[in-house]
DNA sequence: CGGATTTTGTTCCCCCGTTCACAAAGTCCT
DNA sequence: AGGACTTTGTGAACGGGGGAACAAAATCCG
């Protein structure tokens, strides 16, 4: 962890209640849809699935947004958790590999309407290129370096096969993208400073196997 | 979190180490594969991407399978690790919603070599009947009970969109299911004792974004 | 055979995150 | 206006997980 300016806001928001916020957000946009103008942290939770206290205590990070005695405004606090993540602005995005997974990501419409734009669609097979998905061209990888210059992209998501990723991962850092999303299997190894997420299909299942493994002891 | 008969082997493994477990699984059939039939801790750890410390404790609630002063046999491990997970086991797995994401999910081949077998591809879709999606056949949702049953299935994925997802889930949970791998977004409702793990790509892209900001902020 | 060396398994401590419980602060009703 | 009531924001206790450090156990070598 670098160190912060202490100039800045002193908020220093814990990682967990990050991993939170955009489950907050996609709940007060469904209340917010229901015509609900106003909630409680009770309400919210429970629409968040999450205890309302840990609730409380999260927005508590982000400033005192509510009203005691009354609640929160629901359109007020999903402005609010919407600029603190950071997608009330517009985020450019490149997505590299375009077998299935990276046809799914590119369709997904749930990108598109939390400020992240496909701007490009990148893949090493010569075959591929000149294709259009999702009203989005698929261009060769070499161009990866033009394409996040000129969209000044700093979010990558590599869905390649897991020995392209890698190369993948340096050709991205290389070129100034400091935000990895990962569909490969395997360890990427990144510089200081990047951030990398790491999604794994198959892990997921092999937690849920365990756990039913377990059940099925009894 | 229900008894746990007392008779049983002692062993609880943490959440955390679980988690981890597919992680290690991974590593060690890298290793296997480039022809290592022994590692230490330090190297298994370093493939791994984790903390040696952690990974020797995390092990060691498998039980002792290291030698001192050597390390760890790879292959034996490696078996260790799977059959503690469940995966030397065949765990047949229906998959609901046959859009982009569900194409994806049936074509990953990183769920047959563990283990898991997709015994059949449901969709609400009439139109997409009879068609044959890596080697599966797309099948009425209705059929869902019957494949159950006739396959013993306990694990079922969720790829349709949300405001289906809930209406799946209690449908897969009463006819037997008891683990849920969920692709689509919001909170579902599940009884005691169905485990469901959720992926929502959209939040992983806005946690990224999250940090994005903050560093572009200095 | 015994000491030096290597590497595991485990103990101990600290930090982060969760939850309870309550004071503070607002609204509503009479 | 004032008291009852509701709901937030937070202080404090608690539990789990991470990491350093070390003791235990095995090999290797003279």
């Amino acid at each position: 962890m670098t160190a912060r300016s202490s100039s800045e806001s002193a908020r220093e928001i814990p990682e967990a209640t990050v991993a939170r916020l955009p489950v907050y957000l996609r709940a007060l946009t469904t209340l917010a849809d229901d015509g609900t103008r106003t909630c409680s942290s009770e309400e919210l939770a429970l629409a968040a699935g999450v205890n309302s206290a840990k609730l409380r205590k999260d927005l508590s990070y982000l400033g005192s947004y509510g009203t005691r005695g009354v609640g929160y405004d629901v359109d007020y606090l999903r402005y609010q958790i919407a600029r603190e993540i950071g997608v009330t602005q517009d985020w450019p995005v490149v997505i590299v590999g375009i077998g299935n997974l990276g046809h799914a990501l590119a369709n997904y419409s749930g990108f598109r309407s939390r400020g992240f734009r496909v701007v490009a669609l990148l893949d090493a097979d010569d075959t591929r290129h000149g294709e259009v998905v999702a009203g989005v061209d698929v261009r060769p990888f070499g161009d990866l370096e033009e394409i996040v210059a000129t969209h000044g992209v700093a979010i990558g998501v590599i869905a390649t096969p897991a020995h392209a990723a890698q190369d993948v991962a340096d050709r991205m850092v290389g070129c100034g993208i400091t935000s990895i999303l990962n569909f490969a299997p395997g360890v990427l190894a990144v510089p200081e400073g990047v951030d990398v997420r790491k999604v794994d299909l198959s892990i997921e299942l092999q937690i849920l196997a365990y756990h039913q493994q377990r059940k099925a002891a009894l």
